[in-house]
RNA sequence: GGGGAAGUCGCAUAGUGGCAAUUGCAACAGACUGUAAAUCUGUCCUCUUCGGAGUUCAGUGGUUCGAGUCCACUCUUCCCCA
C-alpha cells in the first residue's frame, strides 16, 4: 500500500523544513499543496522553499504556474493525482506539504466535479454584486436551489456566486452536484499537523516577514504592481506593500500589516485544521517524532 | 509669562442636551466543495438566568426632568507669541 504523508499547520511554522527532512529520511519527494507558492512570479513573499532546499529535495507544485493563469483546487487535485501516480511507481511514501486547506482537501478527498462557468458568465455575476444587486441573486438562487440556499451563507457574495454560476451552466442545482460522494483514495494518507506555542509561532511570524523585507519582498512586490489586481495578488505581504507604494500608508505601517495579517492567516488555518479528527499533531521542531509514528 | 486648541471603551475616530455611546484598526471566536494568504460571520466596559442589571466619555463641582455634549475651577497634552 502506498502512502501518502501529508504534513499540514499555520504559516511560518516549519513545515517547509520539517516535510524536507522527513522526505529525505524517507528517499522520496514532496508535492506542495501552498495556493501561493504555484506561482512562478510569487517568492519572497509567499516564503517558497529556498533553492538550496529546493535542491535538497524533489519539490512538485512549486512555482510551476503563472499569476496570469487562473488556477484553481479542481485543477490542482487532478494534477497533482497525476504526479502521485508517477511518484508512487517510483517511492512507496510521498510526503505532501502545505498551508492551503482547500487544496489539501482537494488533494486528500477530492471535490465534486463542476463545470466550469464562461469567464462572461463570471464577470456580469461579479458585476450585479459590484452594483448591489446580491438581494436579486439571492431570490434567483433560493428559486433554483431552495436547498444550497437554506445553508448558504448568504453574506457571503463568493458563496452565492459560485452557487449560481454553477447551476446556470450546469442547469443542475448546486446542492446536488456538491452532495455526490467520492471515491476513496487507492492509497493511504496519514496527517501531521505541526504545532507550537502561540507567542512562539507570533514571534516567528513577525521574524519571517522582517526577514521577507530584508531579502527585498519590497522591490519583489512592485515589480507586481501593474497586476495588482490579480486574484493572486490579493495576498498578504503584497497588497499592503501596494498600499505603501500609493502612498496611502507609510512602508512601517504596511510591514506591520503584513505581520498582523500574516498572524490572521495563521488564526485561519489552525481553525480550518481543528476540523479533521485524524490529525497526528507534533511538535514543530519534531520531524524525528514524525518518522517514528511512521514506522 | 501671554494667546489658542484638545483630552471619548487597546489605538485612531464620530458624537453640540435623550447615549453603553459612531466608524476603522487591532484582539478573540467561527463559517467555508474551483478567487481559499481569498471571501464571509459573531463578540469586543462589567455582570447576566440573554430579558436585562450596573458602572462609563481626564478630575471635581454646578446648571438641567435629563450632561460625553452647557458653565466654573483643577490636572494633562499640543501649537503659537514671549
Amino acid at each position: 500500500m502506498k502512502h501518502l504523508i501529508v504534513i499540514v499547520g499555520p504559516t511560518a511554522i516549519g513545515k517547509t523544513a520539517t516535510a524536507i527532512e522527513v522526505a529525505h529520511e524517507l528517499g522520496t519527494e514532496i508535492l506542495s499543496c501552498d495556493s501561493r507558492q504555484f506561482y512562478s512570479e510569487l517568492n519572497i513573499g509567499v516564503a517558497r522553499p529556498s533553492p538550496e532546499e529546493l535542491a535538497a529535495v524533489k519539490h512538485h507544485f512549486i512555482a510551476h504556474r503563472s499569476i496570469h493563469q487562473p488556477y484553481n483546487a479542481f485543477q490542482f487535485e487532478h494534477e497533482a493525482l497525476e504526479k502521485l501516480d508517477e511518484l508512487f511507481k517510483l517511492h512507496n511514501d510521498v510526503v505532501a506539504v502545505g498551508g492551503s486547506g482547500l487544496y489539501v482537501d482537494a488533494l486528500c478527498h477530492g471535490i465534486n466535479v463542476l463545470p466550469d462557468p464562461t469567464p462572461e458568465l463570471r464577470s456580469s455575476l461579479s458585476k450585479r454584486i459590484a452594483d448591489g444587486q446580491l438581494p436579486e441573486l439571492l431570490q434567483e438562487l433560493e428559486r433554483l436551489d431552495p436547498e444550497y440556499y437554506a445553508v448558504v451563507d448568504r453574506d457571503n457574495h463568493m458563496r452565492v456566486q459560485r452557487a449560481l454560476e454553477t447551476i446556470y451552466t450546469s442547469g443542475q442545482p448546486y446542492s446536488k452536484l456538491i452532495n455526490k460522494s467520492l471515491p476513496p483514495r487507492p492509497f493511504n494518507i496519514v496527517k501531521f499537523g505541526l504545532q507550537c506555542n502561540r507567542d512562539i509561532l507570533r514571534d516567528r511570524i513577525y521574524k519571517r516577514v522582517d526577514a521577507m523585507m530584508e531579502q527585498g519582498l519590497l522591490d519583489e512586490a512592485a515589480s507586481l504592481l501593474p497586476y495588482r489586481d490579480l486574484n493572486t495578488l490579493n495576498t498578504v505581504g503584497y497588497k499592503e506593500i501596494f498600499e505603501y507604494l500609493d502612498g496611502k500608508t507609510t512602508l512601517e505601517q504596511a510591514v506591520s500589516g503584513i505581520k498582523n495579517h500574516t498572524w490572521q492567516y495563521a488564526k485561519k488555518q489552525m481553525t480550518w485544521l481543528s476540523r479533521y479528527k485524524e490529525i497526528n499533531w507534533v511538535d514543530n521542531t519534531n520531524a524525528a517524532s514524525i518518522l517514528q509514528t511512521l514506522k
